[in-house]
RNA sequence: GGCGAUGUAGCUCAGUUGGUUAGAGCAUACGGCUCAUAUCCGUAGUGUCCGGGGUUCAAGUCCCUGCAUCGCCA
């Protein structure tokens, strides 16, 4: 089969693109770009998920009309992926007239063939969040956001058959080993699958829910989440009609956040069958960006946006790192200091380095051309195997979605090739005539080591394989296919070296130790959330190091309320400079109206705690004065988020 | 509550079917080279392999149990 089909989820537009969303698209990308590599016929899909309450919700909060609000978020979406040298071939959006008439076409045949039933349940509705509950969302029997109870209503809706699948759903993931990976994943799925499945409500009233698309047999009602937006990795190939679909489906691969498993493991393959059409290929799924302990989301405040990071580092900086510090399925810790450390020592350093001073040689030792070569030694030829080994490992490995191995692959041989210049000593076969020929062979060796090199970072990082292809004389098509042998570079070629590929990055400051000052801070509380710390303290006195632990942030206070039933709590919103929400003790010395525009010191990166019902992201700063309570400040207007150090 | 995963050097993690002194990268210290857009190379370490018990000639690796963290389910 050479054909290969590879899609994102489609993104919820109730929030801007944030490092999560960005990580699969560059995962997507890259396996894309991996696949061309390969010589393969590649179609790459994202898209925006826009229907839907949240939506319609986020767009009265904005103060603009449902459409506008999409066509603005979902702009972004897609403005956000060039940037990251992301370059999708398809971009779906669940609102275009195309997708949601085939939408219909599906459910007016899945209806037809008698698998969408007409049922009613009853369940326990909460007015205020406009939807069902269930019995373990409540909090002593109310909703926890509006401390109401919920109703007991009843409400008639439409099912899909879901269930009628389940035998022939067990059956296919068993006997198709790779159909869900990483493995974890595939056993969760079937253990959820040992219980009988229900069937899946598929449709909302329009009493209830507009802003859908309608069922085609019953316009009173709209359909619901999944039978929108799974249908994207049709609709985004023209199905049925298509020849893009005929093309590309029967090599479909999806890949997904562990957080929507079973939307695409479950609903989707029965949805599929019921359609009467394969299943896809197989279903790739990784885990989360841990951000400073807590669960990365966009209902936490610490969000990274992909922009800011490309503007800091760079599209290839940031997408070597994503791919090689993260094992695919498994969750990953995000610093700004492993970014830089990454890159830095295997970017700067390892292959910045290599191949800045390999090419310098070729330029003073020969004439800025490639050399011939001679006969190998056993030192070249060990080299010369390993880059070749690296290039089988490679493969394995990107087969795999194993990107962090298949990178630690390439490193190795970037590390022998660094230790090869060391034991070859180039400069000093330059200096002496006789040894031209082994000099040439030598350069020639590294040269050839480095286009390799090249060939797999191509994938990885597009922007420097270009620039290293065109320093090697090598730009152009390529792939592995055919130019993953040994020995392609002509001899005589010329070399061009150009600009530093990664430019070193400062490290965040490290000031030197000062003497702590008094401040709020130290309040036991602090101290006992880092008392575990292993270096020794002096009671009373914390190092440097837990000092630098605590994430202090200018926010501005754009919004204050007060908390129903307490007398001390007020809800603030901040600008820090991300939105989030932080619940203060300060209700009795201030009011929610003087608030608004000041700026405080935060604590950005405590751990998020629900006070009176309400999730608070931080804790403001303030000085305590006997009774009076008197908020922190900064002596004059900074921009929001500002780090206080 | 049920099922499952994870727990290895200061940090991030590898450790295949149980087998000699437990590994890599980063960070640290010392030494060496100079081609490098400023680095690379070498050397040195440190580990109660989460705790406890068991199987075995032999366990980080298998079994039981406890603890911690996380996930799925209810």
């Amino acid at each position: 089969m050479n054909t290969y089909y590879l899609t994102t989820p489609i993104f919820y537009v109730n929030a801007q693109p944030h490092l999560g969303h960005a990580y699969s698209t560059v995962v997507a990308d890259a396996v894309c770009r991996y696949q061309r590599l390969l010589g393969k016929d590649v179609r790459f899909q994202t898209g925006t998920d826009e229907h839907g309450d949240k939506i319609v919700h986020a767009a009265e909060d904005a103060g603009v009309s449902v459409q506008e609000y999409v066509d603005t978020i979902s702009a972004m979406f897609r403005g956000a992926w060039p940037p990251l040298a992301i370059a999708p071939d398809n971009f779906v959006r669940t609102t275009d007239p195309a997708h949601m008439a085939v939408v219909q076409a599906v459910l007016q045949q899945v209806y037809d063939q008698g698998d969408i039933y007409f049922s009613e349940y009853t369940g326990l509705y909460c007015k205020g969040c406009e939807r069902f509950l269930t019995e373990k969302e409540l909090v002593d029997g109310k909703c926890p956001d509006h401390l109401s109870e919920p109703e007991r209503i009843s409400e008639q809706n439409y099912f899909f058959r879901m269930g009628k699948y389940q035998e022939w759903l067990i059956d296919h993931i068993t006997s198709h080993p790779e159909f869900i990976t990483p493995e974890r994943y595939k056993n969760e799925v079937l253990s959820f699958l040992k219980d009988p499945l229900e069937d899946l409500c598929i449709s909302r009233p329009t009493t209830r829910l507009t802003w859908g698309i309608p069922l085609p047999f019953d316009r009173r009602f709209v359909t619901y989440v999944w039978f929108d937006a799974l249908i994207n990795y049709l609709s985004g190939l023209g199905y049925p009609a298509g020849q893009d679909f005929a093309r590309y489906w029967p090599a479909a691969e999806h890949l997904i956040a562990k957080d929507i498993l079973k939307p695409h493991a479950i609903y989707w393959p029965t949805m599929l069958k019921a359609m009467g059409l394969a299943p896809y290929r197989r279903l790739h799924v990784h885990g989360y960006w841990n951000m400073n302990e807590t669960k990365m989301s966009k209902s936490l405040g610490n969000v990274v946006r992909p922009g800011e990071l490309v503007a800091e580092f760079g599209a290839d900086s940031v997408r070597y790192f994503l791919l090689r510090e993260m094992s695919f399925g498994l969750d990953a810790g995000f610093s700004r200091e492993a970014l830089v450390a990454r890159h830095n020592s295997d970017l700067t350093n390892d292959l910045g380095n290599l191949f800045s001073r390999s090419l310098t040689m070729v330029r003073n030792f020969a004439q800025s051309k490639v050399p011939q070569p001679g006969v190998p030694s056993p030192q070249d030829r060990e080299l010369a195997e390993a880059a070749m080994a690296m290039l089988a490992q490679y493969r394995e490995q990107m087969d795999h979605f194993a990107f962090h191995r298949a990178l630690a692959s390439v490193w190795e041989v970037i590390s022998r090739a660094n230790k090869y210049i060391v034991s070859t000593q180039p400069w000093e076969l330059a200096k002496d005539p006789q040894q031209a020929d082994r000099l040439g062979t030598v350069l020639y060796t590294l040269l050839e080591t480095l286009r390799l090199i090249t060939l797999t970072l191509r994938p990885v990082m597009p922007e420097t394989a270009v620039r290293m292809g065109e320093a090697l004389g090598v730009a152009g098509e390529m792939n592995l296919n055919n130019c993953g042998a040994w020995g392609r570079l002509v001899p005589g070629a010329a070399i061009t070296p150009g600009a530093q590929l990664f430019p070193r990055l400062q490290r965040e400051e490290k000031a030197k130790p000062q003497p702590p000052k008094n401040s709020a801070m130290q309040k036991s509380e602090t101290k006992k959330e880092f008392s575990s710390e292993t270096e020794p303290e002096t009671e009373g006195i914390v190092t440097f190091d837990t000092f630098q632990k605590l994430e202090l942030r200018v926010a501005e206070i754009i919004g204050a309320e007060k908390i129903a039933k307490s007398d001390r709590l007020l809800k603030l919103t901040v600008k820090a400079p991300e939105e989030r929400t932080i619940v203060a003790g300060i209700a009795q010395h201030y009011q929610p109206e003087e608030l608004i525009g000041r700026q405080v010191i935060i604590v950005a990166n405590l751990k998020p705690a629900k006070l009176m019902g309400v999730a608070s992201h931080g804790m403001v700063l303030a000085a305590k004065d006997g009774d009076r309570l008197v908020l922190s400040a900064v002596s004059g207007p900074v921009a929001p988020g500002s780090r206080v150090a």
